[in-house]
DNA sequence: CGCCCAGTTGAAGAATTTCAAACGATGTGG
DNA sequence: CCACATCGTTTGAAATTCTTCAACTGGGCG
């Protein structure tokens, strides 16, 4: 819609600041990494206009280039199974990664959406690889990057498997809550970049379970919500919630 | 309890074969590796004495120092939640490697226990991550095994989200299965290594659904059990089962 | 103004869990 | 050798939770 975002063709090399000056670095990437490595890294990641909601950023069957970083604005992803069906695997906030299931069959298993305007870097895989050789500290960020991604999934299970829908929504709140948080930014109010439907895939639930799942929260104070937009009442009882049952 | 997991001094290079002459070689981290590169892995495993069914190999919080490959038998994973829950989060048959939960945070998440007698390959991580700069290959083979668990754990979400408890024990058999004819088995007779009670959960069921289920795919003649030992009768329309719904 | 979409709410239905009992194989002690 | 306890598993019936189907609401936009 806005194309006020959009850059002229001017300087390519840095036109939206650079990993060093990135207020993710501690997140991100360079974590850790060496004025100079952080330098090596900036000149592979490719930097873009914002995107807008609904862009595409890979689909399911894609050939895997790139890993992407998530600057400012959020992302989802899914797989379809042969059905046709979708199952949201993961939402990507600032600072997160996406695209780590690349790497796999060197083919994307998951579709990739943005939710919102977005800012994203675009990192060429076979470059960070080929870096990594060389930087020891990339190669081992790298790696734990896939391990963390690992653990959080198997978090995301424990989940699914054994929580009522309350204790899931609870829990996806207080994610939500967290990586808020992580950025300085309020833990106790902040606006859902995803609708109840995709909160519901997410979950394993139905819109409607999650619908009223919100509402009882409500009622029973823990929370306030207009529509996309969270208010924690009670961030102790919500952290409760999730771990109820 | 059991001080079998001390080599004896004897050779220590090369007591239980090597990852040249090893049959899984072509699943496991030496997959496309030069014959050098293979004896440089070669030297940094650590081949062990079989374990017998029970033996820790590693607890949630310990410190990670390696990444283990199952040789022969089984192991399971597990995580726990403040409450002492246990929540399974994987089975590793032979080929499969056990602890890549570990970069994430330099300790293990999970808990790892043998469910049979196995014989299992010790990889030192901070070894192999050395190595792994050295050789292209093996950085490569690291990354992709990590990217390769994401996506399973991915499938395995999408499985525990949105389906009955004949789907999810269906598509567990059906994974079972496949694993077993990986290796050259029978992909229709075969002994599970875990009780009902760790299938049911994997798949986030009680005993009991699980137990419900197997009887049912008896009495509709797909199956047939007796005890751990699975009977495939109807690959075709297990595989419709594990897709349904 | 009225349509459309995302979200909410209600009531009936279906599936799984829970509680309870019983089974069969295995192992132990009398 | 048999009685008995134990463990993993199976089966039954009631209770609970979530889903399904359906109607309704309210804001945004042509």
């Amino acid at each position: 819609m806005h194309s006020r975002l959009s850059t002229p063709s001017s300087k390519p090399s840095c036109p939206y600041s650079n990993c060093g000056r990135c207020r993710l670095s501690t997140v991100c990437l360079p974590l850790s990494l060496s004025l100079d490595d952080i330098h090596r890294l900036d000149a592979i990641v490719q930097r873009r206009p914002p995107l807008q909601s609904g862009t595409m950023l890979y689909r399911t069957g894609d050939p895997f280039n790139a890993i992407y970083a998530v600057r400012a604005g959020a992302l989802k992803t899914w797989t379809t199974d042969i059905h046709g069906r979708e199952q949201i695997t993961g939402f990507y906030l600032p600072g997160d990664i996406a695209g780590l299931d690349g790497p796999a069959n060197h083919q994307h298993s998951n579709s990739a959406q943005v939710l919102q305007t977005s800012s994203v870097c675009k990192l060429p895989y076979h470059l960070l690889e080929q870096l990594g050789s060389k930087v020891p500290g990339l190669q081992r960020n790298l790696l734990q990057l896939l391990s963390r991604e690992i653990v959080h999934d198997q978090q995301q299970r424990r989940l699914l498997s054994r929580s009522s829908a309350q204790t899931r929504v609870a829990a996806f709140l207080l994610d939500m809550s967290n990586r808020h948080q992580r950025h300085n930014l309020s833990a106790t109010e902040f606006t859902l970049p995803m609708s109840r439907g995709d909160i519901a895939n997410f979950l394993g639930l139905t819109l409607e379970t999650v619908s009223r799942t919100f509402s009882h929260l409500q009622k029973t104070g823990l929370l306030s919500t207009a529509g996309k937009h969270i208010h924690i009442i009670d961030l102790e009882q919500l952290s409760d919630c999730a771990q109820t049952d």
